[in-house]
DNA sequence: TCACGACATTCGAATATTGTTATGTCGGTA
DNA sequence: TACCGACATAACAATATTCGAATGTCGTGA
């Protein structure tokens, strides 16, 4: 299957949007445009049961929006480079346009102000 | 409100996402790519009940994704001009990529079958 | 006025999604 | 080995979404 064509794919770009149509996973993927992150960042930055983060995440990542790789204890998530050209401009509109709202601002404060050298404690 | 702004608030963009989360609806957004329908058309092209294909149209109205007018007895769709540049690029990238698709491509070769002089019987 | 067609809405059952609490898993460390 | 912290998963109740069947609304034409 062509680059082109795994993006047409309509079960799976309604899996894409299903995954973005949630205020919660749209402020993850919008901390996630500053880079890779673990899941305590969410938990602090939104305000997130540790539970709820993670499955958040996991909806993400089976919409295939994010990957995840462990490092020691911490399981550290990253925007997952879009197999097809449609999601990967959505993607990158969507965070370019997300970066100026006040409710992302303040989300990425929040994660700034977490993310020093002792970020995980 | 700006146009920049009401393109970047979470809310809405949630809506948006979430009202294209939804292989119907992504279907009836790919044929109103061709221009004003009515709800007949739906029903025919996508084998669709009549009560559900008004409802997935009042879904995809509400999050502001299409318009709709009436005219004599039938009530015709089309797509809404975005009110922001995102929601524009995202759908315009959408319906150019989904318009290669095969189950697209049948959806449409039904709908040219139903939409004669006769189109509303 | 009545009847009809096109569409919208309501209702109810099945199913899916949500967030919390409790528990399980896996690395790291003693 | 045992323990602890970070994360994932299970179980549950609350809520939301889904679709079909039935019904309501509105415009048209007799």
């Amino acid at each position: 299957m062509s680059i082109a064509a795994a993006a047409l794919d309509v079960r799976q770009a309604s899996r894409f949007f299903k995954a973005l149509g949630d205020e919660t996973r749209l402020r993850i993927v919008a901390l996630l445009s500053h880079g890779e992150l673990c899941v305590c960042h969410f938990e602090a930055a939104l305000g997130l049961s540790q539970p709820n983060a993670s499955r958040q995440l996991g909806v993400l990542r089976s919409a295939g929006l994010v990957e995840s790789r462990r490092e020691g204890s911490w399981v550290y998530y990253r925007l997952a480079p879009q197999l097809d050209e449609l999601s990967r401009q959505q993607l990158q509109a969507l965070v370019a346009a997300f970066s100026r709202r006040e409710v992302i601002k303040q989300d990425v404060e929040r994660l700034l102000a977490t993310r020093g050298p002792d970020s995980c404690r």
